[in-house]
DNA sequence: CGGCTTTGACCGGCGC
DNA sequence: GCGCCGGTCAAAGCCG
């Protein structure tokens, strides 16, 4: 479906209509426009992801691609790259977002359709030699006379098969689109509720209203970024940021970046003078944390949450859609491959920083850990990341924060984040950074997406890693995290809020619905930008928000049973603790759990 | 020449 | 107080 975006078919708006799944995800649904925009998505075109259509088509039990399908990568110079910089031989991992034709033949409802298998195929075969963009006419464009009456025949055949897939496609991805609206209306009219009843308990808070107020009214625009969920909390705990310009550092109000502002952005003593860093200059953030012993103790509470991602690759770095620039470099203790430290550079004073770091006891297994939430608009190849990232760490911190038991959150998080799999994701509240670490060298089972197995090995050791980049199991994080944001709604809104000073529950609760559906609805977002199997990521998406809406009382029970039947690891993290077992190595013995 | 990487030094937290 | 460790800085060098 997704690989025939790649067709360049924008002569027949009937065909190309549909085709375009990466592209309307780009933006939303208000933003969409019925016409095709090819070069919106310009990886569509890339052929190593119809390279990873085809692995994984041939990994998941179906008939090999026909031999057509070889002649595929005809575009293998694709230079099409999002990413100015891109760092060679880095793993791509949310560039299978554009394509990934192989879920959609996972689909049994598929596998078992000969004529959608058929239709697949030709779908490749059709890309190959770009002639089915001549719906108007039987000539083909490169039609030398030398044709057979068969071969037009056959020709017309593809050509109709063609045309009522891409009608189904058409019809589908109007439906969806229709869902789509729907969950924004239904975001929208949730969002105004709370709004309301904000605003009938914030009285003696006119400021902070305010802000509630206007990051309000920004939520109910879906917006591009990925802090969307992030906004409302950010400004509603930040009363003294105004500003919705683009440098804000201080997003920073959400969790992570909270943190970020009261450890991490701490003024630095660095050759006897005292500098405080542009990101704290602004004297938002510490002076406020230090003005309350509430402020105090959650201070002294809060940790800086960490989003970790296990994924066999070759390459040095995978690559989530942003750019980073390299500060560092480090002999971590326990592991001889040193650990890198790169910075978000997609804009200034971005907090966002990752560490990279081969697993000791693997070196096909690439940790990266990501730290911090971006305080800019990110392209739509980062937002699946980065959304996923902030919205588990978000969750986490939230659960940790929220009691006297780390473990007993950890433990909760870890069921409700990844209900069906035990293996892929552990969370760590306990280590001074807590910690999720989303473990993608295993068998993954997310959710409603089976994968085959294996599915996430780099199958091509020695190609250009950007070209392996289909194996990576990335764009399942969304789908995890919209499942896990679904979970997050449950239990009652903890937020590691700023606003834990003004002790007004039902506040904090409902804020803390608001975030958590902020969080869904970005996490549905990012879910379906993320993954190209479109039905199946909204599916998820919606179910996700849907069921989060309307189960909230399942949330105080479901929270309150931490009677935790499923075997989650707490080990992660530790930044400086001198145990010997620094955050990297100790993730790596999730692989073996 | 600007941006990036490399790499040694520095800093703060923590345990002993 | 000291040493270890993780994390960061920033000068130097590299590269396109």
């Amino acid at each position: 479906m997704a690989k025939l975006s790649g067709l360049s078919i924008d002569s027949d708006p009937n065909i190309s209509f549909s085709l375009h799944i990466p592209t309307v995800l780009n933006s939303f649904p208000e933003q969409q426009d019925t016409k095709p925009n090819i070069n919106n998505n310009k990886s569509n075109y890339c052929p190593k992801l119809s390279l990873s259509a085809m692995d994984d088509a041939s990994t998941a039990n179906m008939s090999p691609p026909p031999p057509t399908a070889i002649q595929f990568p005809v575009n293998l110079n694709c230079s099409h790259d999002e990413h100015p910089r891109r760092v060679i031989g880095e793993m791509d991992f949310f560039a299978e977002k554009n394509f990934k034709l192989a879920a959609e033949v996972d689909d049994p409802d598929h596998a078992n359709d000969p004529i959608d298998r058929t239709a697949l195929e030709l779908n490749v075969n059709t890309g190959l030699n770009l002639l089915t963009t001549n719906t108007s006419s039987d000539q083909s464009t490169v039609d030398d006379g030398i044709s057979s009456n068969m071969e037009d025949k056959r020709a017309k055949n593809e050509l109709a098969v063609l045309q009522v897939e891409l009608e189904r496609m058409n019809t589908e991805n109007q439906r969806l689109r229709e869902m789509l609206r729907q969950v924004t209306t239904n975001y929208s009219t949730v969002q105004k509720h709370l709004v309301t009843l904000m605003q009938q308990q914030q009285d003696g808070k006119g400021e902070k209203t305010e802000e509630q107020k206007k990051s309000n009214l920004e939520l109910t625009v879906p917006r591009q970024f990925m802090d969307l969920g992030l906004a409302a909390e950010a400004e509603t705990e930040e009363p003294s940021l105004s500003s919705t310009e683009g440098r804000s550092q201080d997003r920073s109000g959400s969790p992570i970046a909270a943190e970020v502002a009261s450890k991490d952005f701490r003024p630095r003593k660095r050759g006897g003078s005292e500098e405080v860093r542009e990101d704290s200059s602004d004297g938002n953030k510490v002076p406020r944390f230090n003005s309350s012993k509430t402020v105090d103790q959650t201070e002294a509470t809060m940790r800086k949450a960490r989003v970790s991602v296990r994924a066999r690759s070759e390459a040095p770095m995978i690559t989530d859609g942003c750019q980073w620039r390299k500060y560092g470099q480090k002999m971590a203790k326990g592991n001889p491959c040193p650990r890198a430290y790169y910075r978000c550079t997609m804009a200034a004073g971005c907090p966002v920083r990752k560490q990279v770091q081969r697993c000791a006891e693997d070196r096909t297994i690439l940790i990266t850990t990501y730290e911090g939430n971006h305080n800019h608009p990110l392209p739509p190849a980062a937002m699946a990341m980065a959304s996923t990232t902030s919205s588990a760490a978000r969750m986490l911190l939230s659960g940790s924060m929220s009691s006297a038991d780390g473990l007993m959150n950890s433990n909760f998080l870890t069921r409700t984040l990844l209900p069906c799999s035990s293996s892929m994701a552990t969370i760590s509240a306990s280590a001074p950074f807590p910690t999720v670490t989303l473990d993608l060298t295993q068998t993954p089972n997310p959710l409603q997406f089976p994968r085959p197995e294996g599915q996430f090995q780099v199958p091509f050791p020695n190609t250009p890693p950007h070209r392996n980049s289909h194996a990576s199991p990335l764009p399942l994080l969304p789908q995890i995290f919209g499942q896990a944001l679904y979970n997050q709604s449950k239990f009652s809104g903890l937020q590691m809020s700023h606003d834990i000073e003004q002790p007004q529950m039902n506040h904090q609760l409902q804020q803390g619905q608001q975030n958590s559906l902020a969080d869904t609805v970005n996490a549905a977002t990012a879910a379906i930008a993320a993954d190209p199997n479109f039905t199946a990521a909204l599916a998820a998406a919606i179910t996700s928000i849907i069921e989060s809406s309307h189960t909230s009382n399942v949330a105080n029970n479901n929270g309150a049973n931490l009677t935790s039947t499923t075997t989650t690891t707490t080990t992660t993290t530790s930044n400086s603790n001198s145990n010997g077992n620094n955050k990297i190595s100790n993730s790596s013995s999730f692989a073996a759990n």
